[in-house]
DNA sequence: GCCCAACGACTGCTTGAGCAACTATAACCG
DNA sequence: CGGTTATAGTTGCTCAAGCAGTCGTTGGGC
């Protein structure tokens, strides 16, 4: 380490302005910031949306991630990885929105270990009914406040650092092999 | 195909491609997806590296705005305020960074209901320790995946997205005059 | 000066989520 | 086959966070 940087702050890029007033103001922390301000406000936003039909953030994301899927079915697991959640928080999310009549459990054939979460008739119509307010939501406060340049480069920025740091959330999907989800899956996955 | 949108999801708009496979694979969904998972990665990798210094994701965020703010100190509801915590929320991060010797709290002169939450030099201490590493890792997995332009794009729509969306996160502080404050806090704040 | 509404902080209670331990099943291997 | 190891899901325990209610304090109206 020479010593054309003292304090023991990483050196700093050129993109912003190096006059910073204080230290803890770093321009880097400016940068998370906006973008974890950006997602609490959008989650604030959707989750006052869903509460009105019922629905809690992560039950939505289960519940369109099984109607997404082929047959309207994930096995427990695989929707585990698809989620943010752990498998023992599967367990309860799908516990309480069977009890609910949102979903349904059924017993896979060829392995006796593994059930099957199911969107019932019930759970679809809710969905249903969800969706397009939601849509709307995503319309109004976020894809809607920027033209489609703007909104290209931002989606384009935000896959690229998704790429880099989100340690893999596809699992049983079709759209990605099941090699490529067990290289990644389980090494970073939870604190 | 005449009536190929029975279905009563809104209309597509034009900045992506209409043909999707999946009613709920919609691109407005992607677009949420995107941010969220970027999101979502880089707070695990935030969390890894704070985790080694004993941190977890609030009380850094806790003890960095005290930090940043004039004597290190702000008052509970500010505190609250700033972060994404309600006020008892606070009062429970604070005791147990108090607990650890991080922070005191210091009765407010003026006003005997009001008290501060102090950094310690124990906590500047931890701080500093733990600083260096994670404006690395903002580096490593955020601002340096993109070349400065992209970044600069990225940021600019992140701002204008979380500019509309997000329900006001700096009050107590300097730059944001009070009644600003006021006058848009707790419309939206929590659910 | 007195009263009452507003405010700041704290506490009891509940909920949601993760970890670790456990059970049942499957796969592998000799 | 019989035994060992790995996998799928569930459950007990713990902990963090929010809401609602409480207590002390403040300040405005009279």
């Amino acid at each position: 380490m020479s010593n054309y940087n003292r304090n023991n702050i990483p050196r700093v890029k050129h993109w912003y302005d190096e006059r910073v007033t204080n230290v803890f103001d770093d321009p880097r922390i400016t940068a998370v910031g906006l973008l974890f301000e950006a997602h609490a406000g959008l989650s604030a936003r959707f989750n006052a949306q869903l509460e009105e039909h019922g629905l809690s953030a992560v039950e939505f994301e289960v519940i369109t991630r099984l109607a997404r899927s082929p047959g309207n079915q994930l096995r427990m697991t695989d929707l585990a990885a698809q989620t943010s959640l752990s498998t023992s928080g599967v367990t309860r999310v799908v516990d309480r929105m069977e009890r609910d009549g949102l979903l349904t459990r059924r017993a896979c054939p060829n392995d006796r270990r593994s059930s099957y979460a199911v969107v019932t008739a019930s759970g679809m119509q809710r969905l249903n009914e969800t969706l397009p307010g939601h849509l709307q939501m995503i319309e109004q406060w976020f894809t809607g406040q920027l033209d489609p340049e703007a909104l290209a480069a931002l989606l384009d920025g935000l896959r690229r650092v998704r790429d880099a740091a989100h340690p893999c959330a596809t699992a049983g999907s079709d759209d990605v092999s099941p090699e490529q989800v067990a290289a990644t899956d389980n090494a970073t996955r939870r604190h």
